[in-house]
DNA sequence: GAATGTGAATTTATTCACAGCA
DNA sequence: TGCTGTGAATAAATTCACATTC
């Protein structure tokens, strides 16, 4: 296997890793065994070149004139991706959204363990939302700590995300899910995703507004 | 102005639109009336000429020497976007995802009225999550139709997004935001934009796990 | 002097097209 | 023959750099 190196893979790359791994493994589910990039590339609507390289970037996974199969294919995407092992999750912000994602019993199919969640208003501090009661927002460095947690999904108001954020940083956190509405300047070391649903329906409104032509 | 046909503007550009319009709005309730491009990539993070750039697809909307009314750059961003009136948005799914959706207030301040939801389910149908009572999917086409729905937030089991969105365009609905993981094939003529977070999720653990160098 | 608006240069990403191998 | 893996060609996006205007 050639050099794998966080900078020879395109940014890009690495959400579509997401997408076939997931297409890879309802095809297994179905009994599939064998697929071409071809056929891949049909499925999930890109080209097939496309997906030959972005998995050239960490291997060589097909046989030529065959395919891949599907089975090899999904244990080395699910390696590339860094999901061959566990993650510890926390949730910081009990509102409507963290409580949702809390419930989600998604991420637990994918490896990601929920193990704390976390709130500053003494309303909900000890409820429960199937992630263990809720602990007051003082407990946050000394939980993450303890805890080695990897990845913080950050559910609070925009005015204080920033301010989250640095504190996750600062107890070694090193990626954030940020679902705040604020594009946040990432500290140092720290990687942060935005999900930013209003965002994306703005970019609906832009095309449905030019649709007339 | 010149042309602004959708073909012009690159596709990353939209987004980042709805980014500036935030922190342009921001500055605006801070009080503050003019910025440079300059000043606005630093708070955002990105290339001064960058964002000069997203700008001049569709106007010129600054002052050379001096910078950008605030005000003004708000109103032309809104406009771009297609915000300068109301969209009509149903959610169809009234589970987890699409209950918090319904009850989150963030949509209505951006001129996205929820008109609707819908669920499959008899024992959610007739409920209330803040957007009238949750109709039997039944009701979809017909209500789509008479309310002239703009856009659809589709929450329901990824085996159900492809059936769900079919049904949705044949309505006459142009746009989708697609929570399902699943990546959909859009129907002629509809946009989809898709929200996944597990893909979030595991582009983040991509970088952890590449984080020891 | 200061900051925009934009061609040109650069960088990044996608797609083509074909050599190489089962 | 069929499909992978990958250099080369193309397309798209970003950034530079500067003429232009206030």
């Amino acid at each position: 296997m050639r050099n794998v190196d966080k900078h020879d893979v395109p940014a890009v790359t690495v959400p579509r890793l997401a997408l076939y791994l997931r297409k890879l493994r309802e095809l297994r589910s179905r009994g599939v065994d064998r697929v071409s990039s071809k056929d891949l590339a049909e499925m999930i609507g890109l080209n097939a070149a496309q997906i030959r390289k972005d998995f050239s970037y960490f291997g060589e996974f097909g046989t030529r004139g065959v395919g891949y199969e599907v089975a090899r294919l999904v244990d080395e995407i699910t390696h590339c991706l860094g999901l061959d092992h566990s993650w510890n999750v926390i949730i910081v912000g009990a509102g409507l959204m963290g409580t949702a994602l809390a419930r989600y019993r998604g991420f637990a199919e994918q490896g990601f363990r929920l193990v704390g969640m976390f709130d500053s208003s003494a309303t909900v501090i000890g409820a429960s939302y199937g992630a263990g009661r809720v602990r007051g927002i003082a407990e946050l460095e000394g939980f993450c700590r303890e805890e080695k947690v990897d990845i913080a999904m950050v559910t609070v108001p925009a005015g204080e995300a920033e301010a989250t954020i640095g504190r996750l940083a600062a107890a070694g956190v090193h990626a954030v899910l940020n679902f705040a509405p604020v594009k946040v300047q990432a500290p140092d070391g720290v990687l942060v995703r935005q999900v930013d649903l209003s965002s994306e329906l703005m970019s609906l409104t832009f095309y449905l507004d030019r649709e007339l032509d």
